[in-house]
DNA sequence: TAAGTCATTATCCTATAGGATAAATTTTAA
DNA sequence: TTAAAATTTATCCTATAGGATAATGACTTA
């Protein structure tokens, strides 16, 4: 799709996406949850993919869905997730 | 794909996505915002396929960027924003 | 009553997100 | 040190999310 009827750049997007993965990440280590067994918790069968996800390789990122399970299997609210990317992501 | 793996359930994953498009209807009407203004706002040239997201028909439903530029338009933080679709889904 | 927004339903198409796989690399612990 | 566990890189495939299109309906006001 031609995104460039929206006046939001690209560039704000892609950012987005890697501070959620960063966050993501962070979270799961302090943790101590393996990115398989997170992977497999929120029904992704793929490492790689999840890997990819978090660290925001090949256009990885992860959706609504995967965020919801990921906060779940965290035991944390979307809205608390959301609120520490912002303090991260206009840093 | 197989999403059994999880035990999360697909029907809350379903019934998130709702919550949300029903969220930014309500936040895009109260602000007087149409739905045609607020689909190109985001880059999206189909009111059709916006109209399904808020609405949640045929599985339809807004994903990060979309909710990202929502809000962006709303003048809202994501955190808010989920924090009102949390009390929502609770109840 | 017609014309003009605004919204919804329905169907169809395709670019790509989601995922599989394999191999390499890094980390950990024995 | 070495073996295993954990992570990352890279490439490829395909199911479907994202979107186009068209027709319908609902509401407004001229």
């Amino acid at each position: 799709m031609d995104k460039t009827l929206s006046d939001i750049p690209e560039k704000e997007i892609k950012k987005y996406h890697k501070v959620v993965g960063q966050h993501v990440k962070l979270l799961r280590e302090s943790k101590k949850i393996s990115q398989l067994d997170m992977a497999l918790a929120i029904g992704i069968k793929s490492i790689a993919f999840y890997s990819n996800c978090e660290n925001n390789k090949y256009d990885k990122h992860f959706n609504m869905e995967h965020l919801y399970k990921i906060c779940k299997t965290l035991g944390i609210q979307m809205s608390d997730f959301f609120k520490e990317v912002e303090q991260d992501f206009s840093s």
